[in-house]
RNA sequence: GGCGGCGUAGCUCAGCUGGUCAGAGCACACGGUUCAUACCCGUGGCGUCGGUGGUUCGAAUCCACCCGCCGCCA
């Protein structure tokens, strides 16, 4: 019997810019769940991919002086690259400028327009050229555009349109035999209220003012307009309307799709516009649509104007992937905002990684060595404590299942953090040490191979949300394949017995907290201090969503000591170094590396906070002359605010401040 | 302005259709342990479950109103 199918899909990105933090979420989430359906036994397929049209890419090339695709090309690349290094696991990434889907679109168009699904009238509004969006005369505050505040011009403009009022009675029907079609339920409620009791528009899909899209074929001057374009790609990533057999038996294996997620702002095209475009193509519809929440930052959303913005690539080399992963998926309950701090960061990677299963993993590869010879060992009888971690290791997979089938990360992960926790407390409670010391070998074995084996289970559970952890300690532990498989771990008490344990290196490092802290408040500092060219918020994904982000430059290639990307006079000149004098120095309380500085800098004497205090007596630094950042974006370590950044020079061992001789005034400009 | 949601220990949050529901993790205090990445384990304090009324034998859990946040829409 052929497997079951699992197609899932997340939102095709938007490449103005490079994505951030909140687009990994999305990824890694559909990554998560397609890695569980595989583990699962099921024929998956994961699509992601890049929505490429519209005015506002076109505007951006031009911006950056290069061709329109060669524009989109780069970034395309950059963001395959982001995928690879967190690990993505996608089978398809789709673009809306490949010829495979360009063209089905172009026949859908003609297609819909013949069966009077689409028909041509008069668009008019106020439009807004940066945010793409039109508004009805009421909706302008001030006459501005109520978004950005920018001047908007009236157009009237000759478009098609797609009637949707025909099929709003189908599409409630479809909600009521489908309960669960929309998740999370609540969104269900705002969609009916707010856009289908009212009356449903009737939605414009082509555009003349602009010609950056696919070109209506009976009409090419007009281009199809964002949702009959992006939200196609579902279909024509798999073969719908292809002319190659093998495709169309490809699309007939995968549609309808399992699940689309998300971002919650996108839910309404999802949900009721891309459902009545299949109904007119007389498609089935896909089965769920799950919107999930944001990643905010702990002022709100992240924002280039805000600063708060972080590239996912700068968090992924310091921390690794799975650490980033697991971070994602742990802190934020699929389907509700969830925020990112850098303590939460730090605090889930030491505690939860690092402690609970990188400490279990170590301690009990160093105890195998140390007690039994290096192998996992064969068990004697069970006796009650091994009933009951068996019997947890059960509950767990249960429970486990459960969430991951309710698509709820955090809530699976932390089932079997709960199994992580129940085995470092076993073994306490046997203290093997000391059954070794008393000489008791039977009792030894069964407690050693008790431990392995909850530890075989929960890296085979691991490994759609940590896929390098849970192989390597897989790995580590000479596991067959057989014992790694979903299906094997509902047995406690596989014969693993005799498999040769390798002694690694602690799988998380345990991080220096006032150090992270530090490093994470640079991270977030937003590197271009320019300010922002609009007040809208950066989207965690979607379609068309309004994204503020760094430009891409042209890729450097780093030579010599240089590691970071080239970047222009203009850029550094961005940086404004000033002479200042310490003038006191204390230590920041609960924190081993902090000290707070208050530095005189001429016109104003400021409190920074530094991670100097393993270097310095607070004394010591009374008088000195250094070299101080002062526009970096004030930020707060362990409460404590920081204005600035005292610059210094260091090694692995070694840290010395960058000090400026004592003729040079207070205040005095480096550069 | 309309619709919807949320407000539970210092922090982040679980608590479905009313009766061991007053909980978990972190933080804090104390104690234990040494195999391990100063790690793990145990014990403990802490909450008037946003406020006020009401339904009920009984409400964090249902209802009404109020306050404060937030989402979608206008």
């Amino acid at each position: 019997m052929a497997k079951p199918t699992f197609y899932i899909t997340t939102p095709i990105y938007y490449p103005n810019d490079k994505l951030h933090i909140g687009h990994s979420y999305t990824t890694v989430a559909a990554d998560a769940m397609a890695r569980y359906k595989r583990l699962r036994g099921y024929d998956v397929m994961y699509l992601t991919g890049t929505d490429e049209h519209g005015q506002k890419i076109q505007l951006r090339a031009a911006e950056a002086g290069k061709p329109v695709m060669q524009f989109l090309d780069e970034i395309i690349e950059w963001i395959k690259d982001l995928w690879d290094k967190l690990d993505i696991s996608y089978d398809d990434f789709i673009r809306t400028t490949e010829p495979r889907h360009t063209k089905v679109v172009e026949e859908i168009f003609e297609r819909l327009i013949d069966q009077g699904d689409i028909y041509l009238s008069d668009y008019e509004g106020w439009y807004c050229t940066p945010c793409e969006s039109f508004w009805a005369e009421r909706e302008l505050v001030e006459g501005k555009c109520p978004d950005c505040g920018r001047e908007v011009q009236y157009v009237s403009e000759e478009s098609y349109f797609f009637r949707m009022s025909k099929y709003v009675d189908r599409l409630l029907q479809f909600y009521e035999e489908h309960p669960d079609f929309i998740q999370p339920e609540s969104r269900k409620n705002e969609m009916i209220n707010n856009f289908i009791k009212p009356g449903l528009k009737d939605l414009c899909v082509s555009r003349t003012s602009f010609d950056w899209g696919i070109p209506v074929r009976r009409d090419p001057k007009h281009v199809v307009y964002v949702w009959l374009d992006a939200l196609t790609n579902y279909i024509t990533a798999i073969g719908y309307g292809s002319d190659d057999p093998k495709m169309r038996a490809k699309f007939e294996k995968y549609w309808p799709a399992d699940v689309h997620f998300v971002g919650k702002e996108i839910v309404r095209f999802h949900v009721i516009y891309w459902p009545i475009i299949l109904m007119a193509l007389g498609l089935p519809l896909p089965k769920k649509v799950y919107g999930h929440g944001f990643l905010l930052m702990k002022d709100g959303k992240m924002s280039k104007s805000k600063g708060n913005v972080i590239d996912p690539k700068l968090l992924i080399d310091r921390y690794g992937s799975d650490a980033i992963r697991y971070f994602l998926l742990r802190e934020i309950p699929f389907g509700q905002d969830g925020v990112f701090t850098p303590e939460a960061l730090v605090e889930r990677l030491n505690f939860d990684l690092a402690n609970d299963f990188g400490n279990l993993v170590h301690r009990t590869a160093a105890m195998l060595h140390r007690f039994v010879g290096g192998r996992v060992p064969l068990p004697g009888a069970r006796t009650d404590a091994e009933e009951e971690l068996a019997e947890l290791a059960g509950q767990t997979l249960r429970d486990l299942e459960q969430h991951m089938d309710e698509m709820q990360f955090s809530v699976a992960l932390a089932d079997i953090w709960r199994l992580i926790r129940a085995a470092n407390k076993y073994i306490d409670d046997m203290a093997p040490w000391a059954l070794h010391k008393r000489g008791d070998e039977e009792r030894l074995r069964t407690v050693m191979y008790t431990v392995a084996e909850t530890i075989r289970l929960v890296s085979v559970w691991v490994q759609p949300f940590i896929p390098r952890a849970g192989l390597q300690v897989l790995e580590q532990y000479g596991i067959a394949p057989e014992f790694r498989t979903w299906e094997s771990t509902r047995t406690f008490g596989a014969p693993i017995g005799q498999s040769p344990v390798e002694q690694r290196p602690p799988l998380f490092p345990r991080l220096d907290v006032d150090e992270e802290l530090e490093a994470l408040a640079g991270l977030t500092r937003g590197r271009d201090g320019a300010p922002a060219s609009r007040a809208t918020d950066a989207e965690a994904a979607g379609h068309g969503a309004k994204q503020e982000g760094q430009r891409v430059e042209s890729t450097a290639t780093p030579t010599g000591v240089q590691t970071k990307e080239t970047i222009g006079i203009d850029v550094f000149d961005q940086v404004e170094l000033r002479v200042g004098q310490i003038r006191a120095a204390d230590r920041v309380p609960n924190a081993d590396k902090l000290l707070r500085l208050e530095v005189d800098l001429g016109a104003e004497t400021r409190q920074i906070v530094s991670g100097i205090a393993k270097h310095f007596q607070p004394e010591e630094l009374i008088g000195k002359k250094v070299v101080v950042v002062v526009n970096l974006k004030p930020v707060k370590l362990r409460g404590v605010a920081s204005n600035g950044m005292i610059l210094a020079a260091s090694t692995e061992e070694q840290l010395q401040l960058v000090t400026v001789p004592d003729f040079m005034p207070n205040g005095a400009v480096v550069k």
